[in-house]
DNA sequence: TTGAAAGCGCTAACAG
DNA sequence: CTGTTAGCGCTTTCAA
């Protein structure tokens, strides 16, 4: 401490916060001391005394996907801004290292948790925890209904929607839906905004051409395979993200049919990668960061306990591409 | 504390940690009672008084892209192993983030930092600084020749050669190469193999066909452009890295050319992107996440101060896909 | 075998 | 205007 060079620690410690009662002389002299030496006040200290980390964790099925990597990035932009840092561990769609991440972000003391639950978590007792303990929780994109959390989503009802009307309009009229796990909310919207979709179009619902399939590759692929071995086999796709729409793209030429001649397909996927692919893919934008930095503010909201549990449905937009542009013999 | 309950502050302290001073029946009383309250010691009592934080900063180029976000997937791994936490922040490629997030970092009182150089960083006071004062600091991928500081790096002499010998064996005569900024080791390296490649072929090395751009899609693609435009254009290019070599493939099928008749194209890319392109891109496999794993075990060396300074170089191999299977007329 | 007390770095009453 | 003191939660000598 500049204790040292002047006088007493706590007259320093006023004099770094600009406290009206000392004198500006010395103010201006220790202030001018303490960057000299680049004193920084020790966050340990600090947190010990306020009982605050200024630490927020993050869970995330995977870390190195494009999706969920942006929206870390959403997150950390805000959390930046209010002088907070991230930790981020990430659950390989395992409940059970999602219970440990919990577990460990509770013993470093983070303030609070943001989430994306992972593809097995059916029970939630780990979150019923942080909720009755008033720790603030924020859910995204994989949410737990039963549990009253501020969230964001994006609109997957609207996607499904919008993406089947438009393979209606392309000539398609065997929409197939390659959905998650049918536990997850993100499955079931897209389901309800598939089956409004079709009856809008005025197309019947065929059971075969809706598979709940686990969100890998493998997992989709097969379930690709299984439908264009179908009798009356799909003439369009739809994956619930980007891992099974390029799944699906590469089981269909595996199988030696043409993008979109023989089968449309759109997903929801990111502007790079739906570019970069081969015909460039028919998708919904998946508003990645933005959807980190709202889960990010609703953090801070929830931290100043100053709101009602928000859900927040961010729009998406249809962005067509090659994938699905054609007119089918069936018009 | 569980003073409440028993006995004194010092008691309980040891009894959680099974010390031999204390009887096993009150040990096993203060053990019971504190997993039933669950209790976990407050880390920042502990960093506060063994000066130790157990956080490790972590700074890159970019979060959101599956490179950079498999290695902190694989820091992460072993750093949750030590029982430390990773805090993340991304330099966008800019020298001032880049100081910002060391400063913030240490502001944070992390125990040392693994960091990936941006684009911009040529002066390096930021990391001398840190070296001076001791603190561990691991280099991964972009590193700081001038530094004497533990490293990871993927052979890139080795990956430009043998792209270079296998496009010459494909008939490619006209080997163009995108490189990054010539500051970084990463351009300088690959360019080397370049050389080499060229030279063990008995091909001579034309000025315009290997250019520096910067590591962004625009500039990929704008370079790409050039090197068509010229007079004796390229019959093969090779991309510094994957967003480069998407770059390229999105522009030579942009002039109507095609991939791989008209001209062929590798790079550095992970396998699920290189898969997922049309046509697949034969590529150098990046080792992301044990690059990771590896950046992390270099830095808990040297947290434990106990070695040299290591540079470790990871073999890379060449996955040849059908971006370059053919075989062009000059053979 | 256990308790008391100091101290990690800092802030905020409370005194001067 | 400035100094003293207590205390945030914990470990660890030093005493008992």
């Amino acid at each position: 401490m500049a204790v040292e060079l002047g006088v007493s620690i706590s007259t320093v410690s006023r004099a770094l916060k600009n406290h009206p009662d000392i004198s500006p002389e010395l103010t201006k002299k220790i202030q001018d001391l303490a960057s000299k030496w680049n004193y920084t006040p020790n966050p340990l200290a600090m947190g010990l005394l306020r009982q605050q980390t200024r630490m927020i964790g993050v869970i995330v099925p995977e870390i190195n996907t494009h999706f969920y990597s942006s929206i870390i990035s959403g997150i950390e932009r805000v959390a930046k801004q209010h002088g907070y840092f991230i930790l981020i561990a990430s659950s390989n769609e395992s409940v059970e290292k999602e219970k440990e991440a919990v577990a460990n972000f509770l013993k470093a003391r983070v303030e609070g948790l943001i989430v994306c639950i992972s593809q097995q978590t059916k029970r939630v007792e780990h979150f019923e925890n942080l909720i009755a303990k008033n720790t603030p929780l924020v859910f995204f994109d994989r949410i737990c209904e039963s549990l009253d959390a501020p969230s964001v989503l994006a609109n997957g009802h609207d996607a499904a929607k919008k993406i089947v009307h438009h393979f209606f309009s392309n000539g398609c009229r065997r929409i197939a839906y390659i959905s998650g796990p049918k536990h997850l909310n993100i499955s079931q919207n897209r389901e309800m905004g598939y089956f409004d979709g079709l009856r809008e179009c005025g197309l019947d619902y065929r059971t075969e051409l809706l598979v709940n399939c686990n969100l890998d590759i493998e997992a989709a692929k097969m379930a690709t395979r299984n439908l264009l071995h179908l009798n009356d086999p799909p003439d369009a796709i739809f994956g619930i993200n980007d891992t099974v729409a390029f799944a699906a793209m590469i089981e269909i030429k595996n199988c030696g049919l043409k993008i979109p001649k023989d089968v449309s397909v759109a997903g929801f996927t990111d502007e790079f990668h739906s570019i970069v692919v081969d015909p460039p893919l028919t998708s919904v934008s998946h508003p990645t960061l933005q959807m980190g930095e709202e889960a990010a503010n609703l953090f801070f909201d929830s931290l100043q306990q100053n709101v009602a549990h928000k859900r927040i449905i961010l729009p998406i937009e249809l962005v067509v591409r090659a994938s699905t542009l054609n007119t089918k013999e069936s018009i």
